[in-house]
DNA sequence: GTACAAACCGACTAGTTGGTCGGTCAAGTG
DNA sequence: CACTTGACCGACCAACTAGTCGGTTTGTAC
């Protein structure tokens, strides 16, 4: 991980927003420098190309999902004891920061690169299955718990019910986008939720 | 609406292999017609360049997406005449096809432009709008039969529930493309049919 | 203050990209 | 046959793009 320096953070965070609104591959290392205010030399000094600025982007933008992650399950955890609760409190929580989130970041990063499988780039791919499963994980264990306490029916998949978090952020996040409204990714975490609460109210 | 000739047909499906693989951007005129087998002159003889092409190709896509939506309501319709059925057989129609669809089309034509907005090929939003729409209002009109024969709670949002068939379709194929496990479009599906079911069998 | 390295600069280049343009060829049509 | 029209060809061009490189500035240890 190579030394955070104010020009750096400054390529990154303009490359961030250009990449995340035309794409990697419409994104310029010159249209980076003028936004960031920076020089090529500066550029090609912290990056060896402009694929390992793909790299880092991707990198950077997988740890602070992580943090958001896990911040918002600690916040559900405060809330109840109940696994079957803390997951429906989780998307809760994400319900309530929807507004604020899909207005200050127009998409998910992530799908710039998978959608966008220039053979150079391909190598973030690995980071971004990363941060799928740690996100399924973390909603398992959840899950598990819940249907330990019989909370869920014995013919749910685990796995697929806490990918459908993910596939809806992800389906969200391209409907806002789609249609310029910002509210469908809130309206859409509500489904999500529920749902769940469908789910985990049946009992067994 | 050009004529349709052979080479045009060749160049559309070729730029669409390889749009949905690398995205617009990336994808260059002389890849389209080495791997359509096309000259240049022909290419610009049919479309007057390349942003143009990207429209042909949206709205082409467009089109086979609004048959292949009306052709599996159609054939719910057949199987059953409760509105409330037929949306689940709707989606079930599409977990039967899931495997068959996930693998001959690595994702959706639509992500591609929405996530790589280029100002010159931003004119293709309002084609995706309008599919998204049809989408909801057939998905709604089934909605609202199920509503009045009391098998939908009042609080439900119709158009965000049949949003939410859109916004499972973007998400799973995100999540199938970057793990690279085309089975996640038809377990997702199952998650969504799951939701409607249970929705449509809590009588009010 | 001197020495050394890391940070940074920007003119330059080799290769690529979308697009042009003068032309060929085959199929009508009178 | 002469003439027109639409489909198609490919060498060429101007603009752009990632990356280079010789040099300057800045920080810091001695």
């Amino acid at each position: 991980m190579p030394r955070a320096t104010p020009v750096r953070d400054r390529i990154l965070d303009a490359a961030h927003d250009l990449v995340l609104r035309h794409g990697f591959s419409a994104t310029t290392v010159d249209a980076v420098l003028a936004a960031a205010n920076a020089s090529k030399g500066a550029f090609f000094h912290h990056f060896p190309s402009k694929r390992a600025l793909g790299y880092a982007l991707v990198e950077r933008y997988a740890a602070a999902d992580r943090d958001v992650l896990d911040a918002f399950m600690v916040a559900a955890e405060a809330r109840t004891d109940d696994p079957a609760e803390q997951v429906i409190e989780f998307v809760r929580g994400f319900e309530d920061a929807a507004d604020d989130l899909a207005l200050s970041q127009p998409g998910c990063l992530f799908v710039s690169f998978v959608y966008e499988q220039v053979p150079d780039v391909d190598d973030v791919r690995p980071l971004i299955v990363d941060s799928i499963e740690h996100w399924r994980s973390r909603i398992v264990d959840k899950l598990v718990g819940a249907r330990q306490s019989g909370r869920l029916p014995d013919d749910v998949d685990l796995d697929a019910l806490a990918d459908h978090v993910f596939t809806t952020f992800e389906g969200a996040f391209i409907l806002a986008r789609a249609t310029d409204e910002p509210a469908h990714v809130r309206a859409q975490l509500g489904q999500l939720r529920r749902y769940l609460e469908l789910l985990l109210d049946s009992n067994v």
